[in-house]
DNA sequence: TTAAAAGTGGCTAAAAGTGGCCAAAGTATC
DNA sequence: GATACTTTGGCCACTTTTAGCCACTTTTAA
């Protein structure tokens, strides 16, 4: 899934999603805390399941913080009839999610940025860095 | 596909595309931000797909920031029977988009650049650059 | 000058988004 | 332990937006 996708959050704490993510990720799929961003990352259940696995494969005690952070966050949700989902507490939080919010299509999976984090991320990304990475990738 | 084509955006945001793009891209293309300029990067199909390949070959952590700006943005654009595309929101504030549009063929891909920073690239480009890379590549 | 093809504007239909209502389940209080 | 209230989730219906299509205009080429 690729581009931005506006929504906001009603009274309820439910979110639309956009057709393009229930096209591509199927009538349920995860969502949980990111790795070094405040926002809330969307996988495919089969991605989701593979990352659980590699998870499992690790010693038990070294995998303790990933576990805790990642599985222990991590919600199945499935669209209701009209689209959306309900974005539990924990994670409203943890992304900052207030009223307006942003679908980020990167790919394999998807973000959800309070939309004031993701314009604070964009204007944040650094244009040397992009600009290397444009000529590692030769684009 | 070369040369420049100038078209204007619809009140919709809609947006002829010149015949010989859908001629030489296809029924079919993605277009994105551009990395280092204020302008809208048209793909084709196949160009994207090896792009993406390549972003998805490198460290997650590492090709982030390319991620979001590159992946976050795209969007695959289909023209209408009119030949016409609309441009998501985010895509027009990006390139500044407002009504007069310039298409400009550059080889591989065309870049889409709103008609005043198109003339403003033109009149800053570096003649000294211009001379230097006029001398390696001996034309 | 005429005809064909491309461009533009506007209209319509379908789909997507939003708000509100209702029912069920869980919790708290009496 | 039972009843009432609150909260959560699901569904219905209305509104809004989007995209596709038709028709008219303009341009270009023969």
């Amino acid at each position: 899934m690729t581009g931005e996708f506006k929504s906001t959050l009603d009274s309820k704490g439910r979110m639309n999603v956009p057709i393009k993510l229930r096209e591509e990720f199927g009538e349920r799929f995860f969502i949980s805390k990111t790795i070094g961003s405040r926002c809330i990352k969307v996988y495919k259940v089969e991605d989701w399941q593979a990352l659980v696995s590699k998870i499992d494969d690790m010693p038990l005690v070294q995998a303790q913080p990933v576990r805790r952070h990642l599985i222990g966050s991590a919600y199945e949700v499935i669209p209701d009839k009209q689209g959306r989902i309900s974005v539990p507490p924990t994670l409203r939080e943890y992304a900052k999610l207030s009223l307006d919010v942003v679908v980020v299509g990167v790919g394999k999976y998807a973000e959800i940025w309070d939309k004031a984090e993701w314009t604070l991320e964009n204007e944040q990304r650094d244009n040397e860095t992009l600009a290397e990475l444009a000529t590692v990738l030769n684009i």
